[in-house]
Formats: C-alpha cells, structure tokens, sequence
RNA sequence: CGCGGGGUGGAGCAGUCUGGUAGCUCGUCGGGCUCAUAACCCGAAGGUCGCAGGUUCAAAUCCUGCCCCCGCUACCA
C-alpha cells in the first residue's frame, strides 16, 4: 500500500486588492481556477431550479474571476451512463444512447438560451472520459484501495438484470407496507437491505426477483476517514451547510463500498478479474468527470499537457458547484478519490446551494415540479432571467420562487432602477448634447463622492464575489444604480439644462461613468446587457470579460445606439 | 432520540459564529420630481425574530425542551 493519502491545504481565493484604487482591482498574479460544474444525469429534462441552484452560479463565478484576470477553466458535461438511462431506454423501447442524444443536445441548447460561457461541456461517453476512468481505477487498484469481494443479490431474470436496491419493491417486514424499496420503507422510514422484504419484486419486470452471487471490486473507503476528518475540519470560508454534513458523516464512519456494478452500459473495467459485464459505478466514474473533461479540453486545444495547470499546480483553485443534494459526492467521495489517486488538487471550495422552490415545491426532474426551462426562455431575456434567479439563490436557505416574483424582480427591480437609469442618462445625453459625451467642468464634492461610490461598487461586489455570495453580489452591483438614480436625483439635469449646460453637461459625465462601472459589475450577472452598455459608452468588451475596472467614458465620444436594455413583462405572458 | 439546514414586519431575504438601538429588496401610505420603460428620489407606518423555559445588567444571537418545513440516510443519479 501506498503511504498513505497526501493532501496539502489549498489556499483560499487568492486576493490582491486594495480598496479604493482601479489599477489594483486586477489580479497582477494570475492564478488557474477551475470552475467545476455538476453533471447533469441524461435521463431527463432541465428546470429552472437547477439554474439557479446549480448551473448559473459557475457562469457568475467564472465570469468575475475572468473579469479579475485569471485563467479560469469551466468545465461539465452529460452524465450519461447508469441504471436510471438504461431503465428508460429499455421503456421506450431504444438504446441508452439514444436516450442520451435526446437530452444532451437538449442541455446544450440550454446552455446557449442563458449564454453561459463554458470551457467546455461534454459527457461521459468520450474515450477519453473512458480512459482518464480506467486509469483512475488502475491507480486506486496499484495504490491499495481496491479489493474483490463476493455478495449476493436480486437478479431479474426476465429483463437479465441485477437490480439496485431501489429497483426491487416489497412488504416492509416492519410494518407491513406493501410499496417498501429495497433501500427503505417510506411508510416506517425504516433502512431496509433489499433481502429483508418480504415478497420481493422487480421493478422492471414485476416478476419476482431471484439472489445470485456477483463478484465486486470494493473501495476502502474506511481508510479515508481520518484524511478527510482532518481535512474537512481544516477547512475556512466554506458553508456551514456543507462542511457540517459531511464532517456528520465523516464523524459517523465512512464504510468500504462497491467499486463497480453489473452493468454494460457505462465505463468497462480496466481489468478482467470479474469477467465481462462490470462498469464502474457511475457515481464514482461520473465524478472524474472533473479530471477528463480538463484533459480532452486541453486534447481539444492542441496543448494536451496544460491541463495540468488546473490540477497539479499547488496554487491553482478548484470551486465545485453543485446542489445540496450533491454534498457527499463533492466535499466526500472525490476528494477522497483524489487522495486516493495522488498528486491533484483537493477542492478549493464547495459552495453548495440549497434548492429553489416553486410555491413551496423543489423543482426537479423526478417530481416533474414546476414548468420546462423552455417555458421562461420563451418568455424572458436571457439577462432578465439570469438577473431574477441571482436575486433569489438558495446559497443558505432554500428560497422560494414563483412566477409573479420573477416578473416582479425584472419590471420593479431590473427594469425600473437600472434599464431605466441607463434609459434616461442615455436619452438626456441625446437631447441635451446630441449623443456625444459632454466635457465635465469643474466636480462637485457630490461629483466626486458620487465617482468615488463607483468604485466603492466595484470593490464591494469583488468582495462578495469572491466569497461566492453572488446574491448579496448582485444586490451590491444594484445598489450602485440606485446610487447613481439618487444623484440625478440631486443634481437635477434637466433644470440646470434651463440656465447652466456646462452643470448638466458635467452631471451627465458622470453619471455615464457610474453607469460604465455598473455595467461592469453587473457583467458577470447579466452579460449580454452589459456588454451593449459598454459598447454603446466606448468601452466594448475586448475578449471574453471585461477587466473589473472603472471603464473611462471619454468626453467626445459619440454614444452608440442602445435602445431599451429590457422590455417590462407583461402579465398576460406569463398567464397561462 | 439517525444526520444536516431552515422557521425574522404583507412577500422574498440578511443579521446568529464574535450577545448590546432588528437591516436589505419589493409592496403599502405620504411627499418631491417630471429626464426616463406610470419609471426615479425622499420620508413614514408595519416585526413580542416558530413556541416554552433558562443564563445574563442585556438574547434574533448563548443553553435546554418542543412544534413545523426542506434535504440526506450510503445500490437512483
């Protein structure tokens, strides 16, 4: 066996910023971040709750780390192996691929309805997914955590399936109920094993089940105990919901468990102890996801080694974002598989979110709650949704999200304090000064607080930012229009107009600054809307993120055509 | 006693670790403004911080018990 399980601590978001000073909000030390996003499982459709839950969040993240100068990486991909696909394939009367090829597109197309901007976004069923797999098997089976072992159970004979527990139904040998599963009763709320039920069946078939033997590789998970007590007691800044939950399991005892399942439909073993018809268990193969989807990144690039910038660089950080749901997989599982493997990153941070509920309900693929994610792309702009579901991430309650509050969030929120702002600077600069920047005069003490709040704004978000608390985030980056309302407020443009243009022409200077600067610290957020911003104020996002810095709008410069940043929603179109 | 999270003005949330005038976005009411997507700005009303007890000069915050909601409970992913 391999000395045992080398972990380092990994710094936490690295930080090179001074309040106040524009030139000091970007990175001068670049690092590598690796945005990692969870799979989603092919078997089904999207919803919002896993935008806002699970998807959305790492486009945020991503998009400000880029913005601060750093080398981010965002991967995912399709989870497309496992029971649940070839239970559904076997329904519909088709392959698991096909299965697949039904809801990966899907995924993509969603991907581009809400411009998230990946790295990359593949699945599962790569080769090169198959081998980065198999090598990580390899080098748990050389390291010494993984053993064979015989067991015993259901197989359904009519379908020539081994039945996971939750595929077998029965009585519950505690109180009788005839609807048990094989992994618990949801009656008693008892834990049951699946040979405890009294008159067994098959899911699948219905028929009734028979116990073969099967051999399995088994995972010596127990030895990873202590590595990871240690190290998820060790770790700073992370969400108490996290850490406490896997710390609870941790402190419970993590026992050994089975490596691979008796399934065709997935990633082979490496080896041929067991014979044919082994994969490794897709949670544990889905998961290196993390590890290949980097490396056929890097193949796609022609640069097949700089992956390991993300991965075997000390300083490089890891962000994995994921669902409550996920947390033992994420702060548990993987990092015990990377300790297991050796020579990677550890997770920098797991900033799980809770879950978006609708009227009270979770949104999910299983309970079928809530409307298809194409019902809102039809109905919002991209950003307008975006903004609605940043408002309301679940990152330490579970929120709550409906219709109307979507509605309310983009007509009395985004619509009135910042479309409306950029609107009405943009509409007094054209009838006050034809569309051109006029040239300041001498500033006010209220000129220069006001420039100064902006990047006050700027600092602030960058703060929450990279904290991971994008809702206070994007509450902060609004809170910089509302300043900016106030001071037209104030200044009053639009009577100075009557007596003293050079007034107005220096309020409106420096109102399209602190629009400029919003507009910046909104990108992230809401980046089709900002980049028409910084565009229309000569400021164009040059690559893909615009540095987080105060743009300069120059005097002289001819405004570009901006029409409304959003459309007020109707009530009608959300009223069916 | 399985584990974790949550219960804060009409709505959605922050604050709880490090006790000390309960904060934000909306809504409501009043006022201002009229450049702007009936948008913007200012002010006010509205809460015994799930319930009960305890510690303390002082509790949303710490302790105990209880109620309710969500997730997990290891072979669904």
């Amino acid at each position: 066996m391999v000395p045992l399980i080398d972990w380092k601590p990994v710094p936490v978001a690295y930080r090179n910023l001074q309040s106040g000073s524009i030139a000091s909000m970007i990175d001068t030390q670049p690092k590598k971040v690796l945005v990692a996003v969870g799979w989603p499982y092919a078997q089904g459709p999207l919803h919002l709750g896993h935008m806002g839950g699970a998807y959305l969040p790492p486009d945020i993240y991503a998009r400000f780390r880029r913005s601060v100068g750093d080398d981010v990486l965002m991967v995912s991909g399709s989870d497309v192996h496992g029971t649940p696909i070839t239970v559904k394939a076997d329904e519909q009367g088709v392959t698991p691929q096909e299965i697949v090829d039904t809801y990966h597109p899907e995924f993509l197309s969603n991907w581009e309805a809400l411009e998230f901007d990946w790295d990359l976004f593949t699945t599962t069923g790569t080769e090169t997914h198959k081998r980065v797999a198999q090598d990580f098997f390899m080098k748990l089976l050389e390291n010494g955590y993984l053993y064979t072992k015989m067991s015993v159970q259901y197989f359904d004979e009519e379908v020539g399936r081994f039945l996971p527990d939750r595929y077998v139904e029965g009585t519950c040998p505690h109180c009788e109920y005839a609807e048990a599963r094989g992994d618990q009763c949801d009656n008693c709320g008892r834990t049951l094993d699946p040979t405890d039920l009294v008159d067994p069946r098959s899911k699948l078939s219905g028929g009734t089940p028979v116990l073969r033997e099967t051999e399995h590789f088994y995972w010596k998970l127990s030895e990873f105990n202590e590595p990871l007590r240690e190290w998820l007691e060790s770790r700073e800044g992370w969400r108490p919901h996290v850490v406490n939950f896997a710390l609870g399991m941790v402190n419970d005892g993590l026992h050994d468990r089975s490596f691979t399942r008796d399934l065709d439909w997935g990633v082979p073993l490496p080896v041929d102890d067991l014979g044919p018809g082994k994969c490794i268990y897709v949670w544990w193969e889905a998961v290196m996801g993390y590890l290949s989807a980097p490396q056929e990144w890097a193949e796609q690039q022609g640069t097949p080694d700089a992956w390991k910038d993300w991965w075997q660089n000390p300083d490089a950080e890891s962000y994995y974002f994921i669902g409550k749901d996920n947390v033992p997989f994420h702060a548990i599982y993987w990092p015990a598989l990377i300790m297991g493997y050796g020579g990677l990153n550890l997770p920098t941070d797991v900033p799980a979110n809770q879950f978006v509920t609708f009227g009270g309900s979770k949104a999910s693929k299983s309970r079928g709650v809530g409307r298809p994610l194409n019902w809102y792309l039809e109905r919002f702009e991209p950003d307008a949704l975006r903004y609605a579901l940043a408002q309301s991430f679940p990152e330490s309650n579970d929120s709550d999200l409906n219709d109307d509050e979507i509605v309310r969030r983009v007509n009395e929120e985004l619509v009135a304090t910042w479309g409306n702002l950029v609107n009405r600077v943009v509409a007094m600069t054209s009838k006050y000064f034809d569309g051109v920047v006029p040239t300041p005069g001498a500033l006010s003490d209220a000129d220069e607080a006001a420039l100064a709040g902006r990047l006050a704004t700027l600092d602030e978000v960058s703060d929450l930012l990279y904290d991971v608390k994008l809702r206070a985030g994007v509450g902060r980056a609004m809170a910089g229009a509302q300043e900016a309302n106030a001071y037209l407020s104030d200044q009053a443009p639009w009577t100075t107009a009557k007596t003293d243009m050079e007034r107005t022409g220096t309020t409106l200077w420096v109102a399209l600054q602190m629009i400029a600067a919003t507009a910046v610290a909104l990108f992230p957020y809401m980046p089709g809307t900002s980049s028409k911003v910084l565009a229309a104020v000569g400021s164009p996002v040059d690559g893909r993120a615009p540095e987080w810095t105060a743009p300069s709008v120059e005097a002289g410069y001819t405004l570009g055509e901006l029409g409304r940043l959003f459309a007020k929603v109707e009530a009608e179109t959300i009223d069916d």
